[in-house]
DNA sequence: CTTTGCGTTAACAAAATTGTTAAACAAAAA
DNA sequence: TTTTTGTTTAACAATTTTGTTAACGCAAAG
């Protein structure tokens, strides 16, 4: 046989990704795709059927790999206050790499408002669900100013993510270099924690920090 | 003469928004916004000369506008819990109308980073700076663990601005109905300030709460 | 060596989208 | 009424983009 083809398929998948959710080209034509792979744009076709389906499988196969690295945290048996560190830096470290990820997802959603149905459909779960009971003791505490955990939930997410989406018009309005934002990136790990918490992240977590 | 020029152009303007802005279709074509306005598409051509130029201009337009109705506070000489009160009304009020405008421009900047420079190197004062000197006094106070002024201002934008960005994921997620996830969006006024301040929004602000 | 089958490619076809233009139209001005 | 001017429309042209197909290549199996 001609060369190795589920090597090809990946390849493809990859810098799609790439395009897609790394440099928000969200209308990357399948020309594109096929430039950015050094391959011919048919193979596209050949193993993706349409450009619609390939996109159905990345957001699929990406949303998954999120979920896996980040909300993971969020259902085991840390502490709250560990799962709540360990979630901000692996939501921040996972949107580093896919900033535009959230970006996406949005588009997609407003032109086709059922196929995020689909998807959310797999897991019935809320993250909010996941929290509410460490929240509420760290609200019986006194530590946490009341508050739903749909509401906590929305505001952890947003801070973590928002910088990330928004990264270039930020950069744009501080006026900022890449690696300045870099590293404001990774200071907001710290700060969010310490706005939930009005503590400092224990260092551990701190890994990629700048 | 024909009909009136001036009203069809403002017409298509405010449709176009609507599907840009409010129903976030990014890549509504020509045609698409010319069924809006129930006009024929060589209208667009012949207002605007070109689709890139329209969007522009509508982008020029509702940025100057949005300015107008939110940063206003902020220069504004009411007391820094008052700015950030009407700020956080006025965003989330704003963000309602137009919920994709956010959406919007970071698709536009991916595509041509050129363009959101020109737009910003209209008005030089970052808003971390306006709100720099209050801020300060809040955490000199102890009222507000201390932050930076503008990782605060990207926590406040960030909690303002996600849930209505992500309106339709979130809404999927949390399975609420327009109605509740509308409800949800005035709760968050008070939850926001609240997250800052530790304590309630003053009454007056929350106008349109439900 | 020949055959078989997957992977790959170029060329083609079809659809969608933008931009242009000349003609039609309607109301005010002459 | 006729002219004029700005507006609107249908038809056309050009471009972009997606999807299909038939031929080619290459390596393993027979």
């Amino acid at each position: 046989m001609g060369n190795d083809g589920v090597q090809t398929e990946l390849l493809i998948k990859e810098k799609a990704k790439i395009l897609f959710f790394q440099k928000g080209l969200l209308n990357a034509t399948t020309q594109q795709i096929a430039d950015e792979a050094g391959v011919n744009r048919a193979l596209i076709h050949y193993y993706f059927r349409s450009r619609d389906l390939m996109l159905d499988l990345l957001l699929e196969e990406t949303l998954q790999e999120k979920k896996a690295r980040t909300r993971a945290f969020l259902v085991s048996d840390l502490s709250f206050r560990e799962k709540i560190a360990r979630f901000i830096d692996a939501v921040v470290d996972w949107g580093l790499n896919y900033p535009y990820l959230d970006n996406f997802i949005i588009s997609e959603t407003a032109r086709n408002p059922d196929k995020i149905k689909s998807f959310c459909a797999k897991d019935n779960v809320k993250s909010s669900d996941l929290i509410r009971e460490g929240l509420e003791a760290e609200i019986k505490k006194g530590a946490i100013a009341p508050i739903s955990a749909e509401h906590f939930m929305v505001n952890l997410v947003a801070m973590c993510n928002y910088p990330l989406l928004a990264k270039s018009v930020l950069q744009t309005i501080h006026g900022m270099t890449d690696a300045a934002y870099q590293k404001f990136l990774h200071e907001r790990k710290n700060v969010i924690y310490a706005s939930i918490f009005n503590e400092d992240m224990p260092k551990i977590y701190e890994k990629n920090g700048n």
